[in-house]
DNA sequence: TCATACCACTTGCGAAGTGCAAGTGGTCGA
DNA sequence: TCGACCACTTGCACTTCGCAAGTGGTATGA
């Protein structure tokens, strides 16, 4: 099977589904924000994303794989969107993107703090957090520690020690 | 200092950097094909990147300091391309970019040999291959052991298995 | 020295992506 | 049944992208 696009490489392929300015700002919401509804994606947006830009990026990855969708039992109109596996086999690269951030680029310090604990906690760190993303999403098992509780609350005590 | 931009988020300040399609293809080129003038970057592009596209990236990158440009001494008009620091800290960004394409897209066999290398040497090949680079572009001293012929030679050998 | 090829880069233009504001049509709670 | 809510669309101005052709300076060989 021939590959499609503009080439074959597997660097170019990555930046053909991901490599534009809102995807991955989309998949970290739903990662590191637990954000799973449209409403919650919009408005609680660090960026602030347009809403149309919001909705073609999720049609997007769910048609790519990265997410999926489905009805809130809840409220008939409401989708929640998961994570995929691909999209969990993002982590390290989300978490290699906040460390070469955090380094070369004038990142606030509260928004950091994550990036910080993900990058002092290397490969096995992103592991349980992965496992835990599969917890939450995929509903695979709920592992012993909440790698996704400890990046919260370090990041609330940084933004209540700015304050 | 603010941070400017659409946020600190140090993954949304790397995305603003170079989250479109064609960045990280140059910096690719510039550094696993030590393609190091225009010309060579946009003839042997895979890609087929546009000229006009490649001045503006080559711009950019300068301007914000992921590449430097010094002049030819063998030719006047020709400029020579090297990586900064900063890119070069991009290695496990896009070793990690590598792994995952190889994974969740139809990446071609060929031009997966690199990536797949990478991946299995991890963090220490990275370092060994980050150091070759500061030799090959920032006049660091030369490193006992070439990361970057191994990459070359697999991808070459690949390439000739496959004619 | 002059024609020719080369080379880095620009220009023009249609197409696609982005940002903003307003709208639409279904859903929920009182 | 009314009004607030919510997911998502539409319209429009603006920017960026992709492609093809062009420009003006530079090396080269007769």
């Amino acid at each position: 099977m021939p590959p499609k696009g503009r080439s074959g490489c597997p660097i170019n392929l990555t930046l053909e589904q991901l490599g534009d300015r809102w995807s991955l700002i989309v998949v970290r919401d739903l990662m590191f924000g637990n954000r799973r509804t449209y409403g919650e994606l919009l408005a609680a947006s660090e960026e602030g994303i347009a809403s149309n830009v919001l909705a073609d990026r999720l049609k997007r990855l769910t048609a790519s794989g990265l997410l999926t969708r489905r009805p809130d039992p809840q409220h008939q109109q409401k989708g929640i969107y998961s994570l995929t596996e691909a999209s969990i086999q993002l982590v390290p690269l989300l978490a290699h993107m906040g460390a070469w951030g955090r380094r070369h680029t004038r990142a606030s310090k509260e928004l950091s703090v994550r990036a910080e604990l993900l990058e002092e906690g290397g490969a096995r760190l992103w592991s349980a957090f992965m496992e835990e993303l599969r917890h939450l999403h995929l509903g695979a098992p709920r592992p012993r520690r909440s790698v996704f509780g400890a990046l919260q609350a370090a990041y609330e005590k940084a933004m209540a020690q700015k304050a």
